[in-house]
Formats: structure tokens, sequence, C-alpha cells
DNA sequence: CTGTTAGCGCGTTCAA
DNA sequence: TTGAACGCGCTAACAG
């Protein structure tokens, strides 16, 4: 509210100029690494630059249309571990760069969202990182800003996007459940389904199911541990009781884990389960947890190296879309022995190649 | 690096007035809310400034020494689940106030942490939340910025700081053990020793062993489960073998758990656990983990609250302290039963009072 | 290789 | 109650 501001007033580019006995414009071009300025000009430049402890100021370059060095990005949460994860990367990333990030979390509302978008533009963002809210967008929302898509995909938007390979991470988890012997195999999922993340997983579920020639359920809005035991009991008194659980997101895959002790059902011997999405103490559960572990790292590193390229390069290439691989990591919840006494196979499991690029609207 | 920018030329204050058939002042006038606008050329602007879906230009703005309407976020790690979640309430205040914020991780290294407050000064933040760097620190680095500390203060930094009751909660999580009866009591750490609060959990841990007369061991760099397998190897050959074990946060009880695990040793009849800091699954391992939670959601929106009210207030108000109550969490690992069957006195346990005001240097 | 001029979009200071 | 000129700190476009 009040207007304090420049409370020591910090030494301007035109100090150093008088300082150094230059011209303001010789300053800024040293500054700007330009190549035409004589060694002991620069030198003297430097000099007073490191003497008066002067730095830019960002608003006035801003005021320029020169690059921030600031980028945006809006996740739907970021008290959740892996968006907090890929935050962290990009962060990293960026700062790597010499770039700073503006972190919002959208709480998957779609007015958010659009809301944060508009005011990232105004404070000048050169490019803008997006784990998008489901629903149609009408993409003047970057409005020359360049835009990466990161974790979902939003139809029609033309943005560069960086996925994982959610389908097929499922797909290969319910085919290791079959691989032990079970054959009913229960899909709960809790997330909206409106999320691509979800939809994905869960089509792949049914393209393992599929392929098998076997009948598959998935349960869509299994939102507490309660619904999940009743749910359950109820399903196990049926003719054709489920004999494993694939879940598709780790919320979930916590609540049939109460749901099912609280049943006094034994994993795996019982109930097989395999959940989406690792968590920090997978392990040390008794049994310990077998998970699609997504690369949450790269994603966000892989994003934010596409946005800078984006950013530099001169405008219209054609838009890129990376795929990265989802990664089964055998433990005991799956029917395997514990994972501990496995190293050796979980290793070859764990590495699926590398990033590869696929082509989307037209490979460039 | 390319100078590509304003793709589309954004509409100026300027524009709205020619729109409006009024002078550019008038316009900003309007936007600042000035007591002295009729009430026709008022809904002209407005009228106008809707038509054209004109919004300020922040670097203007903050280039005439306003207010950028954003603050600064420093944490060790964003990856971190703890400040994560600090991290998401600062957003989600901020956003309320209609502030955007910037995030960036020091990795805990004092030269970023500086070099990062740096540059969000050079981005004319308004204020910055810093979750400090162990180390002295020479205090210009606000350069006139208001700076609240959060989670660890820092000496003579004169600063706004927020912190958890770190030591009070240790010792209560201790105490707790003591009550079950359990006299040998190691505690084992892997913070780096410097952190504050790592000094603080494991002050708590002595308070509570001295005035029960008995002796106290803090291991202080367990870093792997491994070397915390050996070492308790060892000490259960030993003449006093521990009964009780208290770690100081929640990577070490992770190495704890494993290491006991890996003893063949039974939680809590081998030996009892209580960890500090909660994470999402400790209520769904065997046994359940007693732990000691912080606030965190808390300790980011008054972090945040204690620097907007610093931000609008006209400078010197003499310094603020915040300490925030934790509070143990029942479960089984400390050899209570099974927090399921407890659930009203862990009711009780976990309403331990509200934030207090305690005084720092001079309370105002 | 260096300096001069002008203006980015806005708000302060004065005058009308 | 409104408007005109000037300047915030920096740089693009021209001179020199």
């Amino acid at each position: 509210m009040a207007t304090r501001k420049q409370p020591i007033k910090s030494v301007t580019l035109a100090d150093v100029a008088r300082a150094a006995g230059v011209a303001p414009m010789t300053v800024s071009r040293f500054l700007n690494q330009h190549p035409n300025i004589s060694e002991k000009t620069a030198r003297k430049v430097s000099a007073a630059i490191e003497r008066l402890g002067y730095s830019p100021n960002v608003a006035a370059r801003m005021l320029m249309g020169q690059p921030s060095n600031a980028i945006g990005l809006i996740v739907p949460n970021l008290g959740d571990p892996f968006f907090a994860e890929v935050a962290h990367n990009i962060q990293e990333i960026a700062r790597e760069h010499g770039l700073l990030v503006w972190v919002a979390a959208s709480n998957s509302n779609q007015e958010t969202e659009f809301a944060i978008l508009r005011q990232m533009r105004q404070h000048c963002v050169d490019g803008m990182l997006l784990i998008a809210t489901p629903g149609k967008l009408k993409f003047e929302h970057g409005n020359g800003t360049p835009i990466v898509l990161l974790d979902r995909p939003v139809e029609n938007s033309g943005c560069d996007v960086v996925l994982v390979e959610n389908r097929r991470g499922s797909m290969e988890a319910v085919t290791h459940l079959l691989s032990h012997g079970y054959k009913r195999i229960l899909c709960i999922s809790s997330d909206c389904e409106k999320i691509y993340t979800t939809q994905e997983r869960i089509a792949g579920y049914e393209d393992a199911m599929r392929s098998h020639g076997l009948k598959f359920e998935a349960i869509l809005q299994a939102e507490t541990a309660e619904s999940i035991r009743i749910y359950l009991e109820q399903a196990l008194a049926g003719a054709a009781p489920p004999e494993a659980i694939f879940t598709t997101n780790n919320v979930t895959t916590s609540h049939v884990m109460e749901a099912i002790q609280e049943l006094n059902l034994s994993i795996p011997d019982d109930m097989a389960l395999i959940g989406f999405d690792d968590f920090e103490l997978a392990s040390l559960l008794r049994p310990s947890l077998t998970v699609v572990r997504q690369p949450a790292a790269d994603l966000g590193r892989q994003a934010a190296r596409l946005l800078f390229k984006r950013i530099c390069s001169d405008e219209t290439l054609t838009s890129i879309s990376l795929l990265l691989p989802a990664t089964l990591i055998l433990r005991a919840s799956c029917g395997c022995p514990d994972s501990r006494f496995l190293s050796s196979s979980v290793q070859k499991t764990r590495i699926r190649g590398i990033a590869t690029t696929i082509p989307l609207p037209a490979l460039r």
C-alpha cells in the first residue's frame, strides 16, 4: 500500500558513466557485451562498476522491451511432492541460466490459472511453463509469450509439451500383474477423470487387460479410504472377487492400502497392488510398494530447456513434443519377492531408454 | 538472448487517455484511486479501459519506484515436502493479496542465497521471505527491502522471524518416550548440526533427559541407513543397549526404520521410535509412526502476513518474533496402541494452543 | 570506437 | 477537477 521504496538510492548507469569518465551509452554497451569497445575503456568501466557496486535496474531494461530474465511456472498445487520436485528442478535449471522463476499454484481452477497467466505476462516474463488445468483453453493467453506445457497437453494449444508415458507405464504395470497370474484386476482412481494423466493411466490399464482378453473395470471416484473399503468388501463377497488392484495416483494408493488393512487382508497374498507415482516411503512400507515412477526431475528440466530454446530462437518452429518414460519399480506389493533381494532385476527394469522426441503436428 | 519481445504491442495508458478523450494524467489518477475525479470522467475512463483491455505496465510502475506487487521466497530445497508446503501457502496468501511470488532454492549454499537475494532486489521485490542457510549473515542484504525469516533465525539480523517450537516439541516427544518407561533413549541426527532447527531439537531431547536425571547421547552425522545399522548393532551388544530412539528429521527417521528392519528388530517392542517431522505415509507404516508435526502451512501464512504488514507499515517497528507450536502425533511406534483406536486422546494431544507472540529484542 | 538524441510507460510537480 | 512538462534508468538509432 504505502509507497515507500528506493530506501537506498541505488547507483545508476549514469553514475557509473560519470565515475568512469565516459558516456552512459558506453557503459550500456559494456554491460551488453557489444563487440566494439576498446580494452582500455572496458577496464575503466568495469572498475567503476566494481567500485560503485552497480547492478542494472531490471525495470528499466524491461521497459525497453528487453528480456526480463524471468520465467513463470504454474502448477496445480505446489504442496504436492511431485509438482514440488518438478518445480525445484525447473528453478535449478533457470538459475543456471541466470533466470528467476515466478511460481504460482492454480489450485486446479482455470480462472485462477488464467488470472496468473495474465499477471505474469504483465510482469514481462520471457516465457511460461504450465501444468494446465483441464478444460478447453483459448490460447491467446500466451499472447506472444512462449508457453511450454508439462505433464498435461492442451488440445490445439500449439504449444510445446513434455509428457510422461503414462499409458505405457500403466500398461507395463498391469501387464506385470498379469504375469503374476492375476486375472481379475481392478483399477481404482480418484483424480478428476478429466485430467489427462488419469485418463491415460486408465487407458493403459485397459490396454493391458484387453490385450489379454480380460474384462476390465475402473472405479473412478474413489475419494476416501472408507468408500474403497466398502466397495472392496462387496466385491470380495461377489462371484468374481478381484485379485489385484492398480491405482492411478498416490493418494488413491494410500487409501487402498488403508482399506485393505482395515479388511484385514494381506498384500500381496489376498490382494496384490501396484500404484502409479512413487512416494518417499514406498520402500519402507510392509510390504514395500511396487509403483510406476515418473521422471519428475527430468520433466522439469526438459520443459525448461525447451522453453529456453523457444525463447531464444526466432519464433516459428513447429511445436515439439517430448515423451519421457515412466519406470516400473518392482517391490513386494505386486507379488515379487522384496526388491532388496532383487536389485539387479530392478536395475534392469529401471532403465528403459531416454527421452524420445515424437512428432505431433508435423515433425520439423 | 534474442531481443524479441512486445510481440503484440500492448495498449498503454496514453491509448486509454486518447480513447477516453482525456489526458494521460487523468487515467493515471483514476487507476491510483485519487480522490479528485468527477464521476463522469471516471466512467469514461473506466469504459475505455474495459474496451481496450488495458492493464498497466508493471515495468514502468516499478521504474517510478512504486511497489512491484511481488515478493521473493528463498528456501533451501523446494523438493523437500516441508518447504514445498510452506511455499505453497505463502504463494496462496500472496495471491489473495494480488501479489506474485519469486521462488528460488538456495541448496543450502550461502553464496547462492546471497546471489538470489541480490537478483530479487534487482527485480524490485517489495519484500523477501527467507529460510536462511546457516552462517553469519551481513544483513545489508536486505538493503532497505524488508526481510522476514522463517523456520530459522539469523543472529543480529534484526529481521522479523517466525519459528516453530522445535525445542519444546522435541522435549515433549522425548518426555513421552520416558513416560513409556524407556530410560536409554538415543537421539539420532543427520542434518548439518549447524542448522538451528536441528540444534533446537537436540537441545529439547537433552532437556527432557536431563530433567529426568538420565544420561543422553546424540549421534550427529548419521547420513546413511547402513551407518546407523552398524552403530545400533554395536550399541545393542553393549552394556546399556538403547531402548528407544528420537530422530531429528524425517530422512533420518526413515534411515533408522530401515536399519531397525534390517536388524530384524521390532518397533516398538525391541526399539521405540519417535521422529521429528511428519510424513505423508507415516500412518500407513507398520507400526504407524509417532512424530512431532510442524505447522508448515501456518508457518508460511504467518510469515507472509508479517511481511505484508512490514511492507505496508512505515518502517521502524521493533522486530517481531512468532513462535508456532509443534504437535506430538501419537501413533504406534512409541509404544502407544495404534492411534486409530485412540482418536480422542490424539485429538487432545493435537490441540496445544495457537501461535504466541514472544518478545525478542524488545516487545513493542 | 564513442557520444548524442530520443523515448519506452508511467507518475510527480507544477500550473490552469 | 484537469492538463503539460519533465524524469525514472536504460538502450536503439543515429551521428561523429
